[in-house]
DNA sequence: TACCAGGAGAAAA
DNA sequence: TTTTCTCATGGT
């Protein structure tokens, strides 16, 4: 049980020290599915470079993508890593979209079927599922990443060695069902990590990692 | 030169 | 069921 009034302190650091993120950097919700499932343990300039190569072959899109084979494909998103296992994915992922009437129809389906659905494609795991709901389709989903466990451990929130779902439950039930909110948190945490700090020094990694 | 990065799934134990 | 292995480029 993590209380509110932490989770939203440990928020108000964040955004103090950081501002606004502007999350998911990407055009169309589905660039931010590609870019879900590209940036799977990669940097996220990396991913950058892929998305461009297919940007600029013009397969930004399901249509087109899956009208690719899995080697051509695999040589345009070669950059970000994995290129032949997130070639399958992608392929397995945009074949799963297209037959499920793409972005519109997907809208009409309520949260957690969506999820169910999202998780059955191979490829997809929790957290970008998770990533795909909040930032591609606007639901209130709270997306756990090594970074969020690492945070809230160092503060003493969690323990760290919770399971994926015990953890989401534990973040939505804390706090209310905002996806500003939600979106703004994971983007937080996420540029807060990137956040060198070797000596405990003041700095804004030091802020927010003060005990509560 | 090592080590890490917006993970997931298959294989092994 | 839990742990370990595999996938791979680019930056530090």
């Amino acid at each position: 049980m993590i209380r509110k009034n932490a989770l939203l302190t440990v928020y108000h650091r964040l955004f103090e020290a950081y501002g606004p993120q502007h999350w998911w950097p990407a055009r169309t919700p589905f660039e931010v599915m590609v870019g879900a499932v590209l940036t799977q343990n990669t940097a996220w300039t990396n991913v950058k470079r892929a998305i461009l190569n297919l940007e600029q072959a013009g397969c930004l899109d399901a249509l087109s993508m899956v009208s690719l084979t899995q080697e051509q494909l695999a040589e345009l998103i070669r950059p970000s890593g994995y290129f032949n296992i997130k070639a399958k994915r992608l392929l397995n992922f945009v074949a799963w979209y297209l037959e499920c009437g793409g972005h519109k129809n997907l809208e009409a389906t309520d949260t957690p079927e969506l999820r169910g659905l999202l998780l059955a494609v191979n490829g997809v795991g929790p957290e970008t599922a998770d990533d795909i709901l909040l930032y591609a389709f606007e639901r209130p989903v709270f997306v756990i990443d090594v970074y969020t466990r690492r945070l809230f451990t160092r503060l003493g929130l969690i323990g760290g060695d919770e399971d994926y779902e015990t953890l989401r439950g534990a973040f939505e039930s804390a706090l209310d069902r905002d996806v500003p909110l939600y979106n703004e948190y994971h983007a937080l945490i996420v540029r807060h990590a990137k956040e060198k700090c070797a000596w405990h020094q003041d700095c804004h990694h030091c802020r927010v990692e003060a005990p509560l």
